[in-house]
DNA sequence: CGGTGTTGTGTCGGTACCGACATAACGTTT
DNA sequence: AAACGTTATGTCGGTACCGACACAACACCG
């Protein structure tokens, strides 16, 4: 489209990795609090006073005062500020402060989980819906999902971190525990690190489920490829989207 | 997600009700595909041309053309266009640019479960460490989760749609399932909607243990008040974000 | 009592972005 | 052959944002 002339890395058009992000906020009253605040007040805390905080972000002391202004609006008072005084006086963080930057980490760091982890997608049909959980045919079998309220041709996409193996042998009756979607399979791959394992699972399906334990378990359930399994995981933690 | 409403600190009635929001992309080659992408690549498909697409969501078409030509120079050919022809031509999506759409959709219904659910919260001390696994000591006793590595006082983040509960008795042994994290208690409320219910259970600490889980399965667990059932999750799900 | 470095507040330019507009190329339909 | 509505491309002005700068108020210290 816009270049005529062609150089040497366009050509490669095709094989575009494509990585998921985000960007966490947190609303409240109309102004949202966002990464540059965070590493704003962070800056504060470790600096001392927001003049020195916002030189050394590389940020105009007028913008953040500004920008602070209109968080205190909105998230109520977040630091307490004395002018004069020894050094010429300064700023620290409230409790205020502290608690929404937890808030806004944890958030972060739940965010991150979603984006990274790997998951299995796979297409199906929704054939039964009550409320928002639908019930959806797939080449792995039927399984429940949450589902968006018209969808009907959908992917279902299960997190390898909500996947719960157990041994095919031993594995208790289904209505004793509140994970509702049980498939047996057979171990694929078990790719083992220094604390994480991500096994594959074979369950009929084309992509096969992919799960994330830890090596503990891996080594506690005696996982390898060929053995029989159970794979588990809650259909409030499996969501659909819609396909076409 | 717990909202401003914590315990003591009631003097603060200026406290604003903060909401967790987020924001998606796909990031490529240098280039982000974000919301405003998505919504263009849809208008697209419904308006047959990028024109009356970029007409329908009052923004300009030359900005439009424009933006394409950035995304399609880092994700590979979006839109099939032709001028000229019947109506003057017009644009169709590429498979490509279904695909993408899809993957974005997938993104920001996993992302919208991780900033909607509930979780709990619990404070705690690393104990002990292997890799990305940490030990956490919490008020409800030993639990493991994924930790960034020099954090020693930590929040442990359980998000309600990763516990799954079942009967005190006859519940598994420990070793058969790759749930590492256990917990016996006994349910306080259920908060049963049309599909899904919300069950918190007092397992010791001091934010109860919040699960959600389907209606059919609250049914079938007989959950209620009082009940001695057992929550567990995996540790891969539960995440520990650095406290202080 | 002046020195110091901060908070608090306002104003002034520059820049980057965006919408509006103009124009060429195009191919089917009339 | 003319008409039509689109794609494709470039230019121009306006606006919103941001950094730079100026200046008063302040309180502790030497």
């Amino acid at each position: 489209m816009d270049d005529g002339s062609e150089s040497g890395d366009a050509g490669a058009a095709d094989s575009a990795p494509v990585a998921p992000a985000f960007e966490a906020k947190l609303h409240a009253d109309g102004v949202t609090f966002g990464a540059d605040d965070a590493a704003l007040l962070r800056a504060i805390d470790d600096a001392g006073s927001l003049n020195a905080a916002a030189d050394d972000l590389g940020r105009s002391y007028s913008r953040a005062h500004k920008r602070l202004s209109q968080l205190e609006a909105a998230f109520g008072s977040l630091l307490a500020s004395q002018r004069g005084g020894t050094g010429g006086g300064g700023s620290t963080l409230t409790e205020r402060a502290r608690a929404l930057l937890a808030r806004f980490e944890r958030l972060r760091s739940g965010l991150t989980g979603v984006a990274e982890v790997a998951e299995t997608v796979l297409p199906g049909e929704v054939v039964d819906r009550t409320g928002e959980i639908a019930t959806v045919e797939t080449g792995a079998g039927r399984l429940r999902a949450l589902a968006p309220p018209d969808a009907m041709s959908v992917f279902v996409t299960i997190r390898a971190d909500t996947v719960t193996l157990q041994d095919a042998d031993g594995a208790p009756p289904a209505a004793e525990t509140s994970a509702r979607n049980r498939f047996r399979g057979t171990v694929r791959t078990v790719e083992r690190g220094e604390s994480v394992a991500t096994v594959t699972v074979d369950v009929g399906a084309d992509p096969p489920l992919v799960a994330l334990v830890t090596a503990r378990s891996s080594d506690l359930l005696g996982l390898e490829p060929g053995m029989a399994v159970v794979a588990s995981f809650k259909t409030t933690a499996t969501r659909a989207t819609p396909r076409a």
